[in-house]
DNA sequence: CGCTATTTTGAGATGGCTCAAGCTATGTGG
DNA sequence: CCACATAGCTTGAGCCATCTCAAAATAGCG
């Protein structure tokens, strides 16, 4: 159980309810109830209705949608901090994904319908949301453009780079990415297969670009990643 | 020059404005500057910065983003009564996009800081804006997924079926799409090359699935497109 | 310390892309 | 109003990036 105390902080550094005065910081904290959840556990799953609104308080959650063939794709990955399960509880309906715990994750959560009173009353809540919402699809625009542009191993440089920028610390060989994510989740990430992931992980290694333990990711060369990034396929 | 009385029923429609009072809609249809454009012109190119917020009185525009090798993907369609630009300008920084005409278009046009003006002082305003841009977040995630799941013949097929959905007109031999999109313009939007697009319409069309003219595409079998759409790929 | 999930690697198959060539609407200027 | 120019479309042939499937190697976990 985390201490009430606990909660103010996570609410005052998250971006959806920046600009509150610490009055209604501390009123929003009161709203949140917790929910804690172990490694592969779900906070909710895709097609139930959407009843809550969560912020993650510890621990890194995957959003992720499953094909009808059972294909599974990784729409986001959570870190302390951000929200989910935002979208279905603000239009209604179910949730279109399912929000998985990669780790032991612990999240804030609040009512559907306590966002919307507080959304009413809080103008500044609602202009917050509207630029996370804005922020997220221009992300997903992005990713969107790049799976139907460039080939798989562009995209799963760009993944590496943009897993380095949100979730790497820095060690003395160069940048640990910080999320314990098998080649099969890169893959899905990444929309191509665990196999090609792992030929391309492996070659990358031996030229030196990263270092590719089981679950441990280190990208030593993020100016050689960046090139793979941005090559054009063949410079004719 | 659309008459200042002609302005008011398109704010009354579109869903951002929904939920206002007939004195709350006529002001912002006051506030709101015209924009003409004529076919293949556009609103606003990718990179500009972005102050405007547009709603489109008539035509059609395609929103759309350019590859560095200068492949281009449609990321959505725009229709009468929808919004646009919408996410550069509320975030800031520049359009993430590019606005192009597909027919003579008129829009609406907000300045962004009249639009974050308005969402501080009617709350309805922000709700319906949270609204609209988890609706479009959520479509967008479904349309990334059938990209990194399906095959072209399954995606192009849910292509041709959601242009129906949305501007779809019934008439004598099936639903009649009444978007003028080159078969190039339906590679983009599908993720694919033109050159695969006119094979599956080839085929279709000897099928009996669709007529497929060079500007006009009617779906004759609406049960044989689903069926296309959702099919297993291999039934093994 | 053994069992199981994950990863690696190989070999082969193939969907869809690329490029080239010819065809056909369409609308424009004479 | 016609004929031609042009943008858009179709079709063929070959190729290649990536997927599929199989089997062996490895690492973590209990």
């Amino acid at each position: 159980m985390l201490a009430e105390n606990a909660r103010l902080p996570l609410v005052q550094v998250c971006p959806i309810f920046r600009g509150l005065t610490p009055a209604q910081s501390a009123e929003v904290a009161t709203l949140a109830g917790e929910r804690h959840v172990r490694r592969r556990a779900t906070f909710f799953t895709e097609g139930q209705p959407a009843t809550a609104f969560f912020i993650l308080a510890t621990g890194r959650v995957k959003i992720a949608q499953v094909s009808q063939d059972g294909d599974e794709v990784i729409l986001r990955l959570i870190g302390p901090g951000q929200m989910f399960g935002g979208f279905g509880a603000l239009i209604g309906g179910p949730y279109p994904a399912t929000a998985q715990a990669l780790e032991p994750s612990r999240a804030l959560v609040w009512e559907a319908g306590e966002v919307e009173a507080l959304m009413q009353r809080l103008p500044v809540v609602a202009r917050n949301l509207v630029r996370e919402l804005a922020g997220r699809l221009r992300e997903l625009e992005v990713r969107y453009r790049e799976l139907a542009t460039e080939r798989v191993a562009q995209r799963l440089a760009h993944t590496l780079l943009r897993l380095g920028e949100r979730s790497g610390r820095n060690v003395a060989g160069g940048l640990l990415l910080d999320v314990r994510l098998s080649r099969e989740e890169l893959a899905q990430l990444t929309g191509t297969t665990l196999f090609t992931v792992s030929r391309l992980l492996s070659e990358w290694e031996l030229r030196g670009l990263l270092e590719a333990r089981r679950s441990r990711l280190v990208l030593r060369d993020l100016a050689g990643l960046r090139a793979l990034a941005e090559a054009l396929p063949p410079p004719n």
